[in-house]
RNA sequence: CGGGAAGUAGCUCAGCCAGGUUAGAGUGCACGGUUCGGGACCGUGAGGUCGCGAGUUCGAAUCUCGCCUUCCCGACCA
C-alpha cells in the first residue's frame, strides 16, 4: 500500500498511476465492488444501468441483423465439452466444475459454461436437417465463468456478462460474411454509441478462439495509449459441426456440415468506456449510454425562501419541457452544498449539468456546463454537449428561456 | 501460477519492530446550530469478530505457522 493520501476523497491522478486511477474510479463512482469470491464483482446499480444501456443498443443491432435471442443452460456435461479437441484444450485450464449435487458425487461432472458452443452444437444437431433450416442465427445474453489467475474489475473477471451469438450457414462465404457483419456491429457500438475509436483486426493464430479458423476483433484505443480487445467475431468453419455431427441435406441432396460463426461482447467494454474517456475527476460517460444524461442542480437557500421557490418552479419547468427520453436527474438533496454536488456528478461522468439559481433567474438564464468532452457522433442525439477541450475548466452559459 | 506489497471504523491510514488499563486520527455517517453559486465550520453522538484459523504466552492488533482477499510486476489470457 502507498502512503496515506492527503485527501481521502480524492482519486489517484491518471498521470501518477493509471491502474490505481482506474480502480479508484470504479469503486468511488459506485459502478462495482469486490465480491467475496476471488475474481468476482458486484455490479452496482449505476454500473448496471450503464450496462443495460449498452445492452439495449447492441441488442437492437443484433435483432436488426436478423438474430433471435434464446437461452441455453449454465451447466454443460463434461462429455459435451470434450468433443472438439482444440476447443477443449484451449478452455480446459479455465473451466470450473460442479462435481456434487444433492449431497452426492455426480456420475458426470458438469462444467459451468465458459462459452456455449458445445451445448448449442449438441442441441442443434437434432434441429438442423435441411438447407431449408439454415441459416440459424441466434444469440443469448448470459453470464459465463472462466477461472482467471489475474483479475481486474470489468476488464477481466472470473464471472462476467456478455452476449454470445451463434450462427449456422449453408456456405463458408455466408459464414465469413456473418463474421464481418457482426464485427461491424461491434464497431458501430464502439464508435457511435461509446465514442471509442477502434481498430479492427485479425487475431494471431495463438490468440484466436480455440476451435475457430480465425478470429476478428475490435481493439479500443484507451487514454493511456493501450489497446483493449473489446469484441470478437469468430469464423468456426466446419470444425464444430463435424465434431458434433451436425449435418444437413443441401440443395442437391448432398449431406453437408454447416458453416458456423460465434461472436461475443462482454462487460469488459465498460472498462473500455472508463479508460477511453475518464479523467482525473473520475468517469466521463458518452451521452448515449450515460445512465444520467443531465443533472440539474438547483441553488436554494434556507434564508431565501422566495428565491428558492422561484428556482423550484424553474426547475419544474425544465423537467416538464425536456424532450421525451432524456435521462435527467434533479439533485435536490438537502443540506449538501452545490460544490459537493458538482463533484459527486463529475465523479460519475454525467455529460451535462444545469445549474439554476436565483441570480440566474433574475438574469433570465441558467448555467449549462458540459464537463465531458463529447465526441460529435454522440452529440445532437437527445442531449447536446460541447466539445470544449478544456472540459470542466470552462463553463458555458446558455439560455434557459 | 512465480516475485513483491498490503489487509485495524463505510473509506484512507497510524499503532506492531522492543506483547501489558477502555485500540486511535482524518474523512464519511446521524442529530443540532451557523452556513449555502466549486468537495463549509462548530458541537454532540453512533460506528471495531484489529481479514480468517491455529499456535506461543499469565496476557496477542503486536510474535510464529497455515489459509483467504486485494494491489503492483511477470507468465497466462482462448
Amino acid at each position: 500500500m502507498s502512503a496515506a493520501r492527503a485527501d481521502p476523497k480524492a482519486i489517484t491522478p491518471q498521470s501518477k498511476d493509471f491502474d490505481r486511477w482506474y480502480v479508484d474510479t470504479v469503486l468511488r463512482a459506485e459502478l462495482a465492488d469486490y465480491a467475496p469470491v476471488k475474481g468476482c464483482m458486484v455490479i452496482r446499480p449505476y454500473g448496471f444501468a450503464l450496462w443495460e444501456n449498452i445492452q439495449r443498443a447492441l441488442d437492437g443491432m443484433i435483432k436488426r441483423t436478423g438474430h433471435e435471442n434464446m437461452y441455453f443452460p449454465l451447466l454443460i456435461p463434461e462429455s459435451y465439452l470434450k468433443k472438439e479437441a482444440e476447443h477443449v484444450e484451449g478452455f480446459d485450464p479455465q473451466v470450473a466444475w460442479v462435481t456434487q449435487g444433492g449431497g452426492k458425487t455426480l456420475d458426470e461432472r458438469l462444467a459451468i459454461r465458459p462459452t456455449s458452443e458445445t451445448i448449442i452444437c449438441s442441441m442443434y444437431k437434432d434441429w438442423i436437417h435441411s438447407w431449408r433450416d439454415l441459416p440459424v442465427k441466434i444469440n443469448q445474453w448470459v453470464n459465463v465463468y472462466r477461472w482467471e489467475k489475474r483479475t481486474r474489475l470489468f476488464l477481466r473477471t472470473a464471472e462476467f456478462l456478455w452476449q454470445e451469438g451463434h450462427t449456422f450457414h449453408e456456405t463458408d462465404e455466408q459464414a465469413a460474411e456473418e463474421v464481418d457483419t457482426m464485427l461491424g456491429c461491434y464497431r458501430e457500438l464502439a464508435e457511435d454509441w461509446l465514442a471509442i475509436p477502434v481498430i479492427a483486426g485479425r487475431k494471431t493464430e495463438s490468440e484466436k478462439f480455440p476451435g475457430a479458423r480465425y478470429t476478428l476483433s475490435i481493439e479500443g484505443m484507451m487514454a493511456d495509449g493501450w489497446a483493449l480487445q473489446s469484441g470478437t467475431s469468430h469464423h468456426l468453419a466446419q470444425n464444430f459441426s463435424r465434431a458434433y455431427g451436425i449435418s444437413f441435406s443441401d440443395r442437391s441432396n448432398q449431406e453437408q456440415h454447416p458453416h458456423q460463426t460465434s461472436w461475443g461482447l462482454s462487460t469488459r467494454v465498460i472498462g473500455a468506456v472508463i479508460m477511453a474517456h475518464g479523467d482525473d475527476a473520475g468517469l466521463v460517460l458518452p451521452p448515449r449510454v450515460a445512465p444520467v444524461q443531465v443533472v440539474v442542480v438547483p441553488i436554494v437557500r434556507s434564508n431565501d425562501p422566495d428565491g428558492s421557490a422561484l428556482v423550484e418552479q424553474a426547475v419544474a419547468r425544465i423537467v416538464d419541457e425536456l424532450p421525451e427520453g432524456v435521462r435527467l436527474r434533479v439533485d435536490n438533496r438537502e443540506g449538501i452544498r452545490p460544490g459537493e454536488k458538482y463533484a459527486h456528478w463529475e465523479l460519475r461522468g454525467v455529460p451535462l449539468r444545469l445549474v439554476v439559481g436565483a441570480q440566474d433567474l433574475a438574469a433570465r438564464r441558467a448555467r449549462g456546463c458540459a464537463p465531458a468532452a463529447a465526441p460529435r457522433e454522440c452529440a445532437g442525439n437527445a442531449v447536446r454537449t460541447s466539445q470544449d477541450p478544456a472540459r470542466r475548466a470552462k463553463h458555458r452559459r446558455c439560455n434557459a428561456r
